[in-house]
RNA sequence: GCCCCUAUCGUCUAGAGGCCUAGGACACGAGCUUUUCAAGCUUGGAACACGGGUUCGAAUCCCGUUGGGGGCACCA
């Protein structure tokens, strides 16, 4: 290992694979990736799954791909591999056992052979007490021989780490400066499962140090278990990383972000039509800014700027309003072309999927509705009738312009449209100005009822580009259903 | 219950003792534009949780209170 290996920066995003990418998980991945591309260095992707209980197939597929979509590449991790492998903690279950066994002979974790009845049993009539649940240490009291007997009739058992009492554990964080807890409040910690797996704080630590882990940057939620860590890592004998933890995403209620209320899966916004550009700006400023006024960012604009030291300590709220602002910001600066790739993936997933649309169409369809959504599959929403006829026209607006003179006037303005030859939007403007002349009316007394009859709705694009998209065929077809289907 | 973290407009935040009659953005209101709806532009209202210190001077430092969050598993 030369000089240059030895100083590299080395960061790792850990998630479990449990089911999908968590939006705070996207947050924590991108700090570290940042931070690791900003100092030319290395930004890996482990896969904590030492929970079989909550394993899910499929999952660590899942994650690759949306952090490859949010364009978070790792330069270490599973499929790729890399030289501290592997990168999936159940396939590094020696290694945890190795180290845990090394602890028990040097006397700084012992076999506990207690059972879940017991512990739940001890843990119910210290409640009320007042007192800090703890493991009450019996099995550390074991002899030799009786461990060995334990083992040998095959009751099972686990590690326990051995915590010293009476102990002002303190350490330095990157963004809360100073804390410290007192050893006593923390329990004699499981190190390896009855299942011979290991728990997140004998992997974490052991992976971090083996994979030479120099910054840990993760959530808040992780900030009590640190003192765990710090003795682990004093008891091997190894260099503590540079520790960072973030301040936690959280619901509109002040809760830490989840489910329930709206969406936290990365892939269900993807699936919208947010841009990976528009998530991951958006993601960026919650707990970070740059300190000026600035706010559109690109990933690489973000990989110059971020800085740990400017992110903050207080938890943000996940608002969706502003995620929206963003994205819409980032769709402008898209051309329409770049964008027919997302509009076909949402309408292959729809029920239009059997619509074959070319991308001029599509093209020409997002140009019309760009400045009205905040998300591509927004086009679906309010846009319906690029994909399909109207199912019904609206209330208010055939109310208020369908009079009982319409269906005569576009009977008319149909005569004038079939007259045009392949027509631009300024033929069908012309067409219908001259229409509402010869009627002797206004031009709105027209385009109103003819919005209506092609979009079946009364907000949209300029009438003009609606008719043009459409296609003459189409608009005249339209507009002749209209005047039949609409009784008044 | 105990421990830890945290506290500027409704929300995201700027602010590292005087530049703050607290700035920006989202959202909201008004106007302009537009025979629709948006977008855009202009503009308005909106915050230093509270109480004590320290200091000539505090949103900024210290202490306490209160509020919020997280953690206390053979889950991560």
């Amino acid at each position: 290992m030369n000089l240059t290996e030895k100083n590299t920066i080395r960061v790792r995003f850990a998630p479990s694979p449990t089911g999908y990418l968590h939006v705070g998980g996207l947050r924590t991945a991108l700090y570290n990736y940042l931070f690791a591309r900003q100092n030319n260095g290395v930004f890996i992707l482990r896969i904590e799954d030492t929970d079989r209980t909550r394993y899910v197939e499929g999952a660590v597929d899942n994650l690759i791909n949306t952090l490859r979509w949010a364009g978070l590449d790792f330069d270490e991790g599973p499929q790729i591999g890399g030289n501290y492998g592997p990168y999936i903690q159940s396939e590094r279950l020696d290694i945890y056992r190795k180290y845990a066994t090394q602890l028990v002979q040097e006397g700084k974790a012992y076999y506990c052979f207690c059972t879940s009845e017991r512990l739940e049993k001890m843990r119910d009539d210290l409640e009320g007490s007042g007192a800090f649940a703890k493991y009450d240490k019996t099995c550390s009291k074991l002899s030799e021989s009786e461990v060995i007997k334990n083992i040998s009739d095959g009751n099972p058992y686990v590690i326990r780490m051995k915590v010293p009492e009476n102990r002002i554990i303190r350490f330095y964080d990157l963004i809360r400066n100073e804390v410290e807890i007192a050893s006593d409040l923390i329990d004699d910690q499981v190190l390896i499962k009855s299942d011979g797996y290991p728990t997140y704080h004998l992997a974490n630590v052991v992976d971090d140090h083996l994979m030479r882990i120099t910054h840990v940057i993760r959530g808040e939620e992780w900030l009590p278990s640190v003192p765990k860590h710090i003795l682990l890592y004093e008891y091997f004998g190894w260099e503590i990383p540079k520790l960072a933890h973030l301040p936690l995403l959280l619901n509109t209620d002040r809760s830490k972000l989840s489910k329930r209320q709206g969406d936290v899966a990365v892939e269900d916004y993807k699936a919208k039509g947010y841009l990976k550009e528009g998530l991951i700006n958006f993601i960026a400023f919650l707990g970070w800014n740059p300190g000026d006024e600035r706010e559109i960012f690109s990933l690489d604009e973000l990989v110059k700027e971020f800085s740990l030291e400017r992110v903050g300590k207080a938890g943000a709220i996940f608002n969706i309003e502003k995620l929206n602002w963003i994205n819409l910001q980032h769709i402008h600066q898209k051309s329409n072309e770049e964008l027919v790739p997302i509009l076909k993936e949402i309408l292959v997933n729809s029920k239009y999927n059997n619509l074959k649309l070319s991308d001029e169409y599509l093209a020409n369809v997002i140009g019309a509705m760009r400045v009205r959504i905040n998300y591509i599959a927004g086009i679906l929403e309010k846009s319906s009738y690029f994909f399909e006829r109207p199912q019904s026209y609206d209330d208010t607006v055939l109310k208020k312009h369908w009079k009982q003179e319409t269906p005569e006037h576009l009977s008319k303005l149909i005569n004038e449209f079939s007259l045009l030859q392949s027509p631009t939007k300024e033929d069908y403007e012309t067409a219908l100005k001259k229409t509402a002349e010869q009627l002797g009316i206004g031009a709105g007394k027209l385009i109103h009822p003819t919005r209506l009859s092609v979009s079946g709705v009364g907000e949209g694009p300029g009438l003009y580009d609606i008719l043009y998209i459409l296609g003459k065929e189409e608009v005249i077809t339209r507009i002749e259903i209209a005047i039949n289907k609409i009784k008044i």
